[in-house]
DNA sequence: GCCTCATGTAACTTTAAATGTTTCATGAGA
DNA sequence: TCTCATGAAACATTTAAAGTTACATGAGGC
């Protein structure tokens, strides 16, 4: 399978946002993320059912943060995108009738829910605010200054 | 992508060889995985580079463990498959120009980092001995007997 | 009212990785 | 020398993510 990169597309694309006045549309979003525009509404449409974001249509419209990024984690961004699957490896089958792969499976499975666990806990401990933090320091550690209009444009 | 069931197929193999005398041919355990043998070749590779399985050409030939069941652990197997994928998500670039795209790979990249390293560890805590024992385990539960050479003849 | 812009969505195409298949070479018995 | 088995390369299939096209809908601006 192809690494679903939505997790690390969407939350460039609000940090991006954070930095800019007013509505950005798919398009410009999409010049941010290097795709289509028609991917950024598909990712985004999760985050606007649970209001983390709003859409506006017509001229002068586009996307707007509509929560505070204080109080969202990336967990519940995670979610937000429909908790897509964590682990490129599984089981061969489920429900087997076999009793070894009953017991290969039951083994993988314990141990693979563990990891999960721990890392949507890990998730839950970043906020946007403080991804947004890095960010900001990021941009001071360097110097320089972040036109977000054009910081993709090349 | 689709989902890497290597290790799940290739332990499901490993436990069904332990209940078998004499050496077993791939095309028998392609049988058990419901695969093809070339598959069970490929994913057995990397077993005998380590020494966990041998395999002999010709008339009664076959594969033959190698290995002690009590010092092999899943992690060992999982290392001896060439240590896979994990994660089915990723960044969608490495090595971005953007601070706010280095910003969010960072941190996902710790949480992901955390994740792997716990469940590898977990892996590490299973030997295929257990596996096994599990196995008898479920078996005697059942109170059925397990003939190997069948079970997967359905 | 009509034109343009922007989202909403469905349907289809492309791409990448795992898996499956075919084919032939090689070596070990019988 | 014939058959059985692995070894390995080359090619085909499958699946899910991502990309694309097409059209509907709603919101200003004129």
């Amino acid at each position: 399978m192809r690494r679903d990169g939505k997790l690390s597309g969407v939350l460039h694309v609000l940090l991006h946002m954070a930095e800019i006045e007013g509505p950005v549309t798919s398009e410009f979003l999409a010049g941010v993320m290097q795709t289509n525009p028609v991917v950024v509404r598909r990712i985004m449409a999760g985050l606007r059912d649970r209001g983390y974001v709003r859409s506006e249509k017509g001229h002068g419209g586009g996307w707007r943060i509509a929560c505070d990024f204080a109080a969202v984690t990336l967990r519940d961004i995670y979610d937000a995108l429909g908790a897509p699957e964590i682990f490129a490896m599984g089981n061969r089958s489920e429900a087997p009738g076999c009793l070894v792969e009953q017991a290969v499976n039951a083994a993988m499975d314990e141990s693979f829910r563990e990891a999960e666990a721990l890392l949507l806990a890990q998730l839950g401990r970043i906020t946007l605010a403080a991804l947004s933090a890095d960010f900001h320091a990021r941009l001071a550690a360097r110097g320089g200054d972040f036109n977000p209009e054009t910081a993709h444009a090349v």
